[in-house]
DNA sequence: CATGCAATGTTGACTGTGTCAACATCTAAG
DNA sequence: CTTAGATGTTGACACAGTCAACATTGCATG
């Protein structure tokens, strides 16, 4: 990698850095991602990410954008391949989150860190992770029309679920549950859903 | 403050060094924290931190370890002020963990976060961590006796309220409900842990 | 009480990072 | 073509973590 280029330009390195920044945050954990290793990677000078990008926590809240998507899109596909009834599909969005967080827990972490610190000066993260919620409340008003969600705001019954599968998410990329449980991610989460849904249920 | 000092030893240095961190990320947050900023706070040259602390992750740990001693005493307290009862008290502890974190959160980030990597490597850490947890479990094991919550291992229906607490915390911290809700942190708490409770209990 | 060692602080240096200003090169619009 | 903007490069600065070499001091032991 890092191979020379030919021409003085680069082409399209607000690509390539994204890229970069993407692999040293899977491979190697977000305190890897340094602006000037994003642009070895990209075999360019240290100086040439600032055309693209004003500091790093702007490449960051592209690194987080990103992982927004892929987060939604993951939980799509997963309640696509439910096509048992609107529970399931909730809980597979649920599940997925939760798998997601597993899976990838250095970029979740960009997701949700203060590493970039004000969200709402970047409005298309602001907008991805909305969107991610989104799928949330658009779940739980499903559920309450099939009677398997109680009566209530659908925002705020949402926020119980994303809270419930955040927190889990959360202790465990940060390695809190390590010393507490030998269980598999997807064990705990079917857990603590199983808990959250009878909450959520009518009475 | 850091006034000069008389005597060329400190007298207490490793003590004015983890004040000074704790002020640093109370006041102005986490990536505030500096070991040079903690030596310049305690009035002592750039390198005393290392005869008390060998890296920084190390102080870091130890401000992370006050914090879970600040969290579980809070959280104590909250729980002895209800009299009222089991469930009460287990309410009163989820309410008190919310407010820990609206309250402090850059060290409520600092606890959970990532900067110290590898918890393992400090065992008092892991203990405060373990004591705050266990004040749950217990929780959940009293409200069982008391028939609040239904049977069931108490360790993994306190991990279900762990979650969502420390979910909506999270949520809370890292600024993620500032553009969805106006309601404040206890509000919130309120909800979520309604949801819970209907979840915890007997069938 | 003297002394010498271990603990505690200090100085100065090295590397790596974010960031900027000044400069170089290229691309595309007129 | 020409030339202005966009895009890269170089060199520098400040600041951080960390270490080695050195200075100072308190205390246990003789």
């Amino acid at each position: 990698m890092a191979r020379r280029r030919k021409t003085y330009h680069h082409g399209n390195l607000r690509r390539a850095l994204l890229d970069g920044a993407l692999r040293l945050v899977e491979d190697q954990g977000a305190e890897a991602l340094t602006l000037r290793a994003a642009a070895r990677r990209a075999g360019v000078s240290q100086a040439a990410p600032y055309r693209h990008f004003a500091d790093k926590q702007a490449l960051l809240a592209a690194v987080a954008e990103e992982g927004f998507r892929a987060l939604t899109a993951a939980m799509r596909r997963a309640a696509a391949a439910q096509a048992a009834g609107a529970l399931a599909r909730f809980r597979a969005l649920g599940l997925a989150y939760v798998e997601f967080a597993s899976t990838h827990p250095a970029h979740f972490r960009v997701m949700f860190g203060r590493e970039v610190a004000d969200r709402s000066a970047y409005p298309p993260l602001q907008a991805a992770a909305l969107e991610t919620f989104g799928l949330l409340v658009e779940a739980v008003a499903e559920c309450q029309r099939a009677g398997f969600v109680r009566a209530g705001d659908p925002e705020a019954l949402a926020l119980s679920a994303w809270s419930t599968v955040h927190g889990l998410s959360a202790l465990l990329v940060d390695g809190q549950l390590e010393a507490l449980s030998e269980k598999g991610a997807d064990v705990l989460a079917q857990g603590v859903t199983e808990t959250l849904f009878l909450g959520l249920g009518p009475r």
